[in-house]
RNA sequence: CGGGGCGUGGCUCAGCUUGGUAGAGCGCUUCGUUCGGGACGAAGAGGUCGCACGUUCAAAUCGUGUCGCCCCGACCA
């Protein structure tokens, strides 16, 4: 298969001699830039965007706020679903799709709802020729149609839980384009479960923030915060919404996957009722929870560097490419290179062998900007060693360690502890970061500067009154993110001096 | 949706002020030599200048509109 980045200007810098090179670099090679992108720290946006877009994850279309999600790109929202999918089903969930359209008279029954979802509800007016007598919405989610669907199905407390998850597109008329981040259609999934109790649909809440906490840390390599939405940051029509919450290099938090509590407002709006052991008719108890690609942008920005993405192992799409190294009167690599993928495919791996007629150089430095974990160079020298060089993703060019030889022998054993260090290395790097940029505010006016100059996460003790919350987003553009259990009963809240209700941590937001 | 910027071969951009019939570098194709951190030579291909309307003998260039993208804010996953 052919690869093209669309720039790929001449190297400028000095070329190593052949035949001099090994395992060590020269110093003015290990310059950790890539020309295809700019400086990471230098404009987060303009890094991001060309990350995006030359590692070919994305591409803009000629379709206004929607981008085409490339082979590569995809491969990771496979990897997402893959996981996300066996923890669903591990907690008895099952799969199902319901309609891409929604009758607005269906969609304005939970008032909250309609409310908050309205200006950005895309609308079909017409079929054919003619004219629709009533408007379709285009998903914003599907709350609406699935709480119809549960009222014809659930008849008896035998009936519960119901406990169904949907992967979908949805459309939100945005009026911005970021790949990921900010489109006007956008893939996800969407959990919706139906309960006979309160407090059952309260677990259910908070059993999958905890999957989502878990998978964010554990396969995504991103640490989080968890807990509770503040009123205003609810999701419209929820009782109460949990989120887990990222912090990215600009110091601004992602919200990355989000639960709701619906209570019974749905199940009254859609007239979800069941007849109970006590034989009184009750309304069920609603859940629904979503993690859509945005955490792919999430996962990009946390991880990647000046040289481009930096995928963790559990997520990557290739585990690890083998560069072979060819000479004009040796091309023993190109076999070595294809049978030692294939023993790696056969030991469970997921590898690609780079054979394209071009410089090794030139393909290290593309797949250090496609982010693969795993670079395997094979040279003459390997194929007489019977050995091969592995390159970690995860390191600098001149760190000690980044690369390594390694016997054949003893190649796949040393790939996977490779690739479950790589796991952890780039989890620690993201973890390092987020501590760094977590403060407790001493005091009103420190925390009024740490949320204006977007410093990160920044924890108080809070009243949790909206006016209050008000105020901060007013002077700051800061907002609370999560909400946790107070610490001390007697603190008082750090901006308004009212008793306290809980601790929370304030960000700038995406 | 406000404020600013930008749309010219695949990519990055020059040309626009002072209208005269389109350029560079890289990439691409073929052949040869190369290949352990972005190779080199030779020969080629490729663009209705985002789109529409207007001004003009003549528009990439001037005007109006429109679409899209980027950055900064307001809204959201």
């Amino acid at each position: 298969m052919r690869v093209c980045l669309g720039i790929a200007d001449a190297y400028e810098g000095p070329m190593q001699s052949p035949g001099e090179a090994g395992p060590v670099m020269s110093e003015a090679l290990a310059r950790d830039v890539v020309k295809e992108i700019p400086p990471k720290a230098a404009d987060l946006s303009a890094w991001y965007t060309a990350a995006c877009l030359k590692a070919e994850l994305v591409s803009y279309s000629p379709v206004r706020g929607c981008v085409v999600l490339r082979p590569y790109g995809f491969g990771l929202w496979e990897n997402l679903q893959k996981h996300l999918d066996e923890r669903f089903k591990a907690t008895g969930h099952e799969n199902a799709y319901f309609p891409l359209f929604i009758p607005e008279s269906l969609l304005v029954r939970e008032a909250e709802h309609v409310e908050g979802f309205a200006p950005e509800v895309a609308w079909v007016t017409q079929g054919g020729s003619e004219k629709l007598t009533e408007r379709l919405a285009i998903r914003p989610t599907s709350e609406a149609i699935i709480g119809v669907m549960y009222a014809q199905w659930i008849e008896s407390y035998r009936d519960l839980p119901v406990l169904i998850n949907q992967w979908s597109n949805v459309v939100r008329w945005e009026k911005a384009t970021r790949p990921f981040l900010r489109t006007m259609e956008f893939l996800w999934q969407e959990g919706h479960t139906a309960h006979a109790s309160a407090e059952e649909a309260r677990e259910e809440t908070l059993r999958i923030l905890e999957l989502y906490r878990d998978f964010a840390e554990n396969v995504a390599a991103i640490p989080v915060y968890v807990g509770r939405k503040s009123a205003s940051e609810r999701f419209p029509g929820a009782v109460e919404t949990f989120s887990i919450e990222a912090l990215m290099p600009d110091g601004k938090a992602l919200q990355s996957g989000t639960s709701h509590d619906l209570g019974q407002n749905f199940a009254k709006a859609y007239d979800i009722t069941f007849v109970d052991a006590d034989r009184a008719i009750k309304h069920a108890y609603t859940t629904s929870w979503g993690v859509s690609w945005r955490m792919l942008g999430g996962l990009i920005m946390v991880h990647g560097d000046d040289r481009g993405l930096r995928i963790p192992p559990r997520m990557a799409p290739i585990e690890a490419v083998v560069i072979p190294i060819v000479r004009s009167n040796d091309d023993r690599a190109v076999e070595a290179s294809r049978a030692t993928a294939e023993r790696l495919r056969k030991a469970g791996f997921r590898v690609r062998v780079d054979e394209r007629d071009a410089q090794p150089g030139w393909k290290y430095s593309e797949w250090d900007l496609r982010g693969v974990p795993v670079r395997i160079e094979i040279g003459p020298r390997d194929v007489d060693a019977q050995t091969v060089v592995l390159a970690r993703r995860d390191r600098e060019r001149d760190q000690p360690g980044q690369r390594q030889s390694v016997a054949l022998a003893e190649l796949p054993g040393t790939l996977r502890e490779l690739l479950e260090d790589i796991q952890r290395s780039l989890h620690s790097q993201a973890k390092a970061h987020l501590d760094a940029h977590t403060f407790v505010a001493p005091d009103r006016a420190e925390f009024f500067r740490l949320c204006k100059e977007r410093a990160g996460m920044v924890d108080i003790a809070w009243c949790e009154r909206p006016e209050c919350e008000a105020h901060v987003k007013a002077e700051t553009t800061a907002t609370t993110r999560v909400l946790r259990a107070l610490d001390e009963p007697a603190a008082v809240c750090l901006v308004c001096g009212e008793p306290a209700k809980v601790r929370a941590y304030f960000a700038q937001s995406y």
